[in-house]
DNA sequence: CAATTTGTGGCTACACATTTA
DNA sequence: TTAAATGTGTAGCCACAAATT
């Protein structure tokens, strides 16, 4: 029996002693999951303490903490040491972002890439099947890429700084992919990646998958701090690292060199893999001054390199490249054959191509000219901070202010015809008292939709100014 | 201190005590890792019971149990109630069966599919080109497939049995992407899937990556059997079951329609999910007398059914099938956002000009026409067991006996210029006496290449009777 | 800065199920 | 058939680390 009685001292939750089965703490488990999901217990509720419930249900506390972990482990709830556990703020829904074109909505949500640019892809397909070459694409051979589309690869990525040879690099289906790759290949359930305080949405949803628990690190207007890091790193047992050190997803922040470096260090003393995705490589080497390599160039034995081509060139083609150290090789080659066996090589041949020919930097130009249009237009309605984030980012980071219910305002917005995600979506651990949108501008099928979209954000976030 | 000394009753692994540092058992399990791979401690040999372990090392057992038990989830080991712990089959190596081009062997390793016939789809490539809507093909639209495509997809599987409708299909990147995101949709690491004694390897390997455990249950003639899979499952809890009924690989058992309600029934009352992948449903719905359905029709809520198109029309075109019930529906179609984004459009479309034409028709009855040609030049060398085993298999199972050491087998071939799997590769938990060769028959350059890589195997493996 | 609260991780105890002899 | 051998799974105990007060 309990010694004490609790029934002054009210706990946020009260399982149901009766409806405790053996095994308890797996019972107790999927006692608080259904809680959570059916919303009995809304995000940022605090558990109580392991200890205190133990006493409540007459259990020993650390059977508690066996619960409390499964649940944890599913992204359900996260514990903070010292002072307690709490409801995570995307316990109860997926937050993967995927396009959405059934309903009738201007897109600022799901980030594209300003697929006009398409039309220039178009003309290479002609030129690729009647290559003399094409039956040798259609067979199960050199599953990591043609060594002349290896070369491509190279190429492409040398003018961001990124020197490798043909046994380091890989082709694999698009950046997602390579991510899921990196994830199999290099970590193991229950391992844990450091990441920025709010990231890519998919790359949490992944690492739920994976059951990869991730640590928010806290950064500034130059992404991550490294002593944050180094602090984590020498607390807890860190394995990794998830880095977008060009442009990060959602954030927008830049890291410039000397960060990368204090970074690189920390990494380097704790042996982290690096996962570095740099997909808006090609907004930002050769433009932003203060760019001058990717990370993998500071850490190439224990960096994967990541560099898509479905934002800068074409998206439908899912290509990404893969660079890595000797030391990973055999791990992710393996991770390729077992979840891909191999990517399209016509795809591949498409973008080798586009490389190739020169199309593929008309693409990009004509890529960044669109995203300083759409920059413009952003700051015309929601001006911009001079000092923080990437200038042609395809996508801006907006402070909102009273709007905490997450799902309602996706709602409301969606009864606006926008579709917008709230920053909660993108947080990697516990919530936070600032709260953000994500507006995507480079999903609109017009420039002139995203301003009708961004007239009406700012009309339903700011209803009085709107009026005077 | 240990009561007894163990001195005089030599344990086959005797860790150094002074070796071990706090965590004990994970310490023990990375001493033990070690051991393994570096080929101390050989496959099969069984290792020390628990407490007789934990008496020499002075712990308590259930700290051996835990040290044990990390090393069976990593494939290292598996243990058997009763009997004791013993060193896994493929423990101190990868088994993923890739492409290898780089030397120049007669690949009867890897089974392609008489890639001939690619000639074929080159033209199709033309005509794809040439729609007026290829730009829609280019962009993030779609994740799961155009509805135009999944209509040709549900079309070219109807002939095989299979009746769905557009929401319950989806378009992804070839059967083994399939597999890879039916395991991190569906199972978590820890679950157990049910498979045959043998087993695809590349499956085996992806439940390494997703940390499932697999359990063998033992077959006949006409495949798994009802009978070992229920006492499995009264047994202990296991999650999902993994079968290929049309022609298992690499056994070549098709499993006929009483053996299929049999195991439905089983598979029902114990609520499995049933991964079905009927990668080789051109060779069989219609042409094996006693085919009559996949096993989706027989359990469709819990079941995802898989055909891929890699065999039967194009290699190189990474593309493949995903159907399934209402109740997996949603984690399904997260994991496919998670893990591929979406699968090109453009490799789609070309798969759906090619069913939609009947080009895939053609196609399929000249890898037919192929395949039974291959078969009967591998009769010529190795007589057919006429009750055993799909006629038109693109790969043959051969006993063999007196090579018990896999790795010198393969190695030995590969000096005679032939590469080919050991049965060993295929196992998904304990190793068994009877040994086997696969045989890829639909891998060499032309079917005369066949010929000689046989021959060569042939003399091989029976020198005395080649001689006389 | 010390005491307290709260979570983490590792080792032990033990009941139980299956297999083998 | 029973006893012994052997692995499995759950719960409890405790030292400790971090954060709060």
């Amino acid at each position: 029996m309990p010694v004490n009685s609790f029934e002054h001292y009210p706990m946020s939750w009260k399982p149901d002693k009766k409806a405790l089965k053996r095994p308890f703490y797996k019972s107790l488990a999927s006692l608080l999951e259904q809680d959570i999901l059916n919303g009995f217990l809304a995000s940022g509720t605090k558990l109580p303490p392991q200890r205190e419930l133990a006493d409540f249900l007459d259990l020993n506390f650390t059977t508690i903490t066996r619960a409390y972990k499964i649940c944890e482990v599913k992204g359900l709830i996260y514990a903070v040491t010292g002072s307690g556990t709490f409801v995570a703020p995307n316990a109860s829904r997926s937050i993967t972002i995927s396009i959405d074109k059934t309903a009738n909505l201007i897109d600022l949500g799901f980030v594209a890439s300003f697929e006009q640019t398409n039309a220039i892809v178009k003309d290479v397909f002609h030129k690729v099947v009647d290559k003399s070459y094409l039956e040798q694409l259609l067979n199960y051979n050199d599953p990591t890429g043609i060594p002349h589309q290896k070369t491509a690869a190279l190429n492409w990525m040398e003018s961001f700084g990124i020197h490798a040879d043909q046994e380091h690099v890989a082709i694999v289906s698009g950046a997602q992919n390579a991510l899921a790759i990196a994830l199999a290949a290099l970590f193991e359930p229950g391992n844990r990646i450091a990441t920025d305080l709010y990231t890519y949405s998919n790359f949490i949803e992944l690492a739920k998958i994976f059951h990869i628990q991730l640590v928010p690190i806290l950064g500034d207007q130059f992404g991550m701090l490294p002593e944050e890091l180094e602090k984590q790193c020498s607390q807890i047992n860190i394995h990794g690292i998830f880095l977008m050190p060009s442009c990060s997803n959602p954030t927008t922040v830049m890291i410039p060199e000397f960060r990368k470096q204090e970074l690189a260090s920390v990494i380097r003393k704790h042996r982290l893999i690096l996962i570095e995705d740099d997909i808006h490589a090609f907004l930002t080497a050769g433009i932003i001054s203060d760019y001058e390599q990717p990370m993998f160039n500071l850490l190439p034995e224990q960096c994967v390199y990541i560099c898509g081509t479905s934002k800068s060139i074409c998206s439908g083609l899912r290509v990404a490249f893969m660079v890595f150290g000797d030391a990973l090789r055999e791990k992710i080659l393996q991770a390729i054959f077992n979840i891909n066996v191999k990517t399209s090589s016509f795809d591949a041949e498409v973008i080798t191509e586009l490389i190739l020919s020169g199309k593929a930097h008309e693409i990009v130009s004509q890529k960044k000219q669109l995203a300083k249009s759409a920059n413009d237009i952003y700051s015309e309605y929601f001006p911009l901070n001079e000092t923080v984030g990437h200038p042609l980012s395809f996508y801006r980071w907006l402070p909102i202010q009273g709007h905490n219910d997450v799902l309602q305002l996706e709602t409301d917005l969606k009864r606006h015809s926008i579709r917008v995600f709230h920053s909660d979506r993108f947080l990697s651990g516990q919530t936070t008292p600032d709260k953000y949108l994500r507006i995507a501008l480079a999903s609109t099928n017009s420039l002139d939709e995203l301003k009708t979209g961004l007239k009406i954000l700012k009309q339903y976030l700011n209803p009085k100014k709107q009026k005077a």
